[in-house]
DNA sequence: TTATCACGTGCAAACGTTTGTGCAAATATA
DNA sequence: TATATTTGCACAAACGTTTGCACGTGATAA
């Protein structure tokens, strides 16, 4: 165990009282410029720092955030999560970092522990499996501060950052029905959390817009991960039927179906979805659409120190914006 | 503020002392099972949670452990930190994450407040601009268990999770000799840091060993940006003397290097290090050295949590895989 | 001379727990 | 029936702070 130094110990070694070194320190006006002096010498000397839970047990603050991800490993998470410490770094906080690993009960026992005093408030990513949202309603219920960003749960009345989801799926399917491309598909994540469902329709929008009609089979649904792309593009050549064009709703599926399509020889044009910083170094660069993830969690950071300040909840949402590069071009 | 439940509420609307309350819920003996079901029954009706500052301030401990890394936005320490948080989550401890961004001040800053108290231990990865290690060699003084990883101070005698860079570049650098390529050229990071001086060692151990003179211009040295690879890249084309191949110590300069050539319609072998995720997906898949970042996390943890457990430290060192991919290929 | 007032400091309560010790009631033993 | 043992709980101290209040000192004003 480490041996600490405390207030006490100070306030021996100049035979002061205890109050005295704590107001010293805090430089409390009616302490004396000179005992000001002595006390923060001899604390310097003695190597003394305040115990943070006795602090914290005290004020009722801890100055801490905690952000849950579903996965830091992910460039969109861990670029967020820079935006948020950035924020959070300036204004004093520190941050901790959970992640739900996209299972439902992970993150109800994170918001679980969360939910009483351990931060001031809370900055979170919904999972793709969370099917209800009983935990973080009680959380609310509790007074916890909470904003979410990017995977939000609409019914909860507490602080968002999101990106225009349907809106940059719409500018994906656009720009392939500008070029006259007409039998899209869509592949799309779990459906039950927003964002993937908003892309869906931002795709159905855009497709019923031009006049299209989509068939069921041209909407696929599964988690983006870049295997379940691969699997995906394996189907379609199998089964010999393939689209025109297919908008994915994430990068990492789009960059397995591209390498399924390079190994065999096909080409069609692909849009993915987060601009994932690999984009524009693959062999065959990958039309995106950017989400501004160092900006959404810095705006989400500070909304949640405003909702500690007292001040109210906002509702942002970012427009995204269409990158195109050449693998959505039709040759 | 939260308005919160306290174990005395619980107390109160039991009619019972505090102490009974909090030994019911520990499920001390010496409380009778009765007792224990009403208590729990009261609890969970009230809501209680107990106050982690108190708990914490009590026992002394608080079951939580801070990372420092230098980025968290990059794939390297996104993954060490996911194989660190899997670990901590099995062990029931919380993880708090700080970006030193690089820049020592921030460094000595976190450092600094870290010292004492506000988690039970620290894993670190040095910053590139750290020149001196008093911050950390003063927290370890007080006691604090402290592992680095990848990035380590060797003069410290603490745990440490590394890969044989010196090992990992030399293989690298030996795929290009076995090519028979002679005029290889290192683009090093800064070599304070002692991951990058060893990369370079590596890779002159190599031309040594293949009797191949190095001349003091075939170094390069500038941290391992894109920008910094692309601007190296222009400088080489515009210096004229171009070398056969390139043994970068980062793949971000290594990608930044590959796009000038393909601008400039020049096509040198060139290798890269740290196997970030783009690196099979690359126009030109590029050869790299596998660090397995995450498993280096959850050694790192798992020591970690072994020396607050009382166990020493150890030192280990992972063995690196080189992964050939075309971009060393010489045509 | 006495009342008034800064000024600088100490005292003690409070934050919410955990835990050693004490004590009464219930039970077992003689 | 009287004594010893167990059982089940309460009391109070302690962890290291912060902070309202009281108090003694010396200076200023009436």
């Amino acid at each position: 165990m480490i041996k600490r130094i405390s207030i006490s110990d100070v306030a021996k070694a100049l035979s002061v009282s205890v109050s005295t070194i704590s107001r010293a320190l805090h430089d409390h006006p009616s302490i004396s410029e000179e005992m000001k002096r002595q006390v923060r010498l001899k604390a310097k000397e003695l190597n003394y720092r305040p115990n943070s839970y006795a602090v914290n047990l005290k004020k009722g603050s801890c100055k801490t955030i905690a952000v849950i991800v579903p996965l830091i490993n992910r460039n969109f998470f861990s670029s967020a999560i820079n935006g948020i410490e950035e924020i959070a770094q300036q204004n004093g906080y520190d941050v901790m970092i959970y992640q739900s690993r996209n299972v439902y009960e992970h993150e109800r026992h994170i918001v679980n522990s969360l939910s009483f005093g351990k931060v001031d408030g809370v900055i979170a990513s919904v999972a793709d499996s969370s099917k209800d949202y009983l935990h973080y309603s009680q959380m609310v219920d509790y007074g916890m501060p909470l904003v979410f960003f990017d995977r939000i749960l609409p019914d909860l009345h507490v602080g968002s950052v999101r990106i225009d989801d349907a809106k940059g799926s719409y500018m994906a399917t656009e720009h392939f029905l500008k070029q006259g491309i007409r039998k899209i598909y869509h592949f799309s994540g779990p459906r039950n959390v927003i964002i993937w469902d908003d892309r869906a329709k931002g795709y159905a929008a855009a497709m019923s817009d031009y006049g299209v009609q989509v068939e069921p089979s041209w909407i696929y649904e599964n988690p983006t991960t870049e295997a379940n792309g691969a699997k995906y593009m394996q189907s379609l050549i199998s089964g010999g039927e393939l689209p025109e064009a297919i908008n994915f709703a994430g990068d990492y599926a789009a960059v397995g179906a591209m390498k399924v399509m390079k190994e065999n020889g096909i080409s069609i044009p692909i849009s993915g979805y987060a601009c994932e910083p690999f984009c524009d170094v693959l062999f065959n660069p990958l039309t995106s659409v950017d989400q501004f993830s160092d900006d959404m969690g810095r705006k989400a950071a500070q909304m949640l120190l405003d909702k500690i300040d007292g001040k109210p909840y906002n509702n942002i949402v970012i427009e995204p914006k269409l990158v195109i590069r050449s693998s959505s071009i039709r040759r």
